[in-house]
DNA sequence: CGGGGGCTTGAGGCCACTCAACGATAGTGG
DNA sequence: CCACTATCGTTGAGTGGCCTCAAGCCCCCG
């Protein structure tokens, strides 16, 4: 529909592609570059809203906490993503870095200000929101509703979608990332993992345990009942 | 921030306020009403959405279902409350009448011309995808880490802000409705409305166990950790 | 007054959680 | 290059919170 950020290099010099914003159309848009360390904080919840992100490279965690530290992650931001969006005046979200990132900036209040004259960007703003909205309420109902098995099979999809290359899926995220993510505890994202391995529905690849080839598609499919 | 619909006759002329449209300003905008009576289908998930909804009077829920028939409400629209609203072509819940309910129904089509030249209604379309999408963002946090009781207690709190009159907060919705938007069971949140009752925060008045009135406010607020 | 739906309450079961031990890996400093 | 340590992931044993199944009550409505 839009473009898509890519690591072709032709493309990263015409960023928030997905905005309808380049820097030729906007020769005046500040586009900062910025680095975090795995674990560092971009922004916090309730901090005041004044950029918008996009990841280059790396990965992104958006969550919320309860005060006796239950965490419920909300969003993982991959390469080309869009985060830190907010109507309001406040981020909603924390995020943090997951592994090593880079992200370029916007400012808020100039992106507003192109929106204004630019009824095109004003609906991919629209049109940007809208899709969180929809990862959101299918989100609820694998929150409410589903197993963890079923769970944990969504996320594989969802992730295979969003990164796998060469068939490989290169995970940045810590068990305890995805069971945040998926309403878990670490262990049992585990024990579903190696449930499905058994299955011979994944395997691992490599030293870690982070690297996952989906063997059979079409059982991981069956086994969440998208609806 | 904008104009309420309330059950003041002089306001219920000019309809669907939040989006900044009324019948003065847009005559040929058609705002037909219709009434579905209780447990009644208004439209279904990947139905075309050619129209958009505000109630006038009842209670609507909406909901996805999994194939096995698990049901995840993801909202409750009461008097005022615009829905069905969707980016694209497509519904992505299903809504049905909770009780016998009157609606007025926009044509999706109409309401985008009119975005299309009044950057007013425009960034209020954005703004109610921005309320939905801030509601579902915490409903998660809610469904993946809250307990039974803190859920119930979580429900109450936004009910009784919703449609609290003079103290009584009367419920249109059965205790599976309940349930089935707070991720439990219905005995499950029976037994909470027991407690919750037994520790004198709650009290039950009228003939059916409907209608609630919230006797210690703080308490039930602090059951419920917000963050 | 009989039937049905909605709600509550109890008894028992199960799935995910808690607590714990252990192995593997990556990072650190000698 | 090799201990040393911290972090991460897996696996097992036992617990517990919510679910399942069931019975009974109340209210509404024919």
């Amino acid at each position: 529909m839009f473009i898509r950020i890519t690591t072709d290099p032709a493309y990263r010099s015409t960023s928030l592609g997905e905005l309808g914003i380049s820097s030729d159309s906007n020769p005046k848009v500040s586009l900062n570059e910025f680095t975090y360390k795995k674990g560092t904080e971009i922004f916090g919840e309730k901090e005041p809203a004044d950029y918008v992100y996009q990841v280059m490279a790396g990965a992104v965690r958006s969550y919320k906490l309860l005060s006796d530290g239950r965490r419920q992650i909300g969003a993982f931001h991959l390469v080309g993503d869009i985060f830190g969006l907010e109507n309001g005046s406040e981020h909603r979200f924390t995020a943090e870095a997951i592994v090593g990132t880079t992200v370029r900036l916007i400012k808020r209040r100039s992106l507003d200000m192109i929106a204004e004259s630019d009824a095109m960007v004003s609906r991919n703003l629209l049109s940007l929101t809208t899709e969180n909205l929809q990862h959101a309420e299918n989100h609820m109902l694998l929150l409410g509703r589903k197993t963890s098995l079923e769970r944990v099979a969504a996320f594989l999809i969802e992730m295979d979608r969003r990164l796998t290359a060469a068939g490989v899926m290169p995970l940045p995220m810590s068990r305890r990332d995805i069971a945040d993510y998926l309403g878990l505890t670490l262990e049992t994202v585990s024990r579903a993992l190696s449930r499905l391995h058994e299955l011979y529905i994944i395997e691992f690849v490599g030293s870690n345990q982070r690297q996952i080839v989906v063997r059979n598609r079409r059982q991981l499919v069956s086994l969440d009942l998208q609806n």
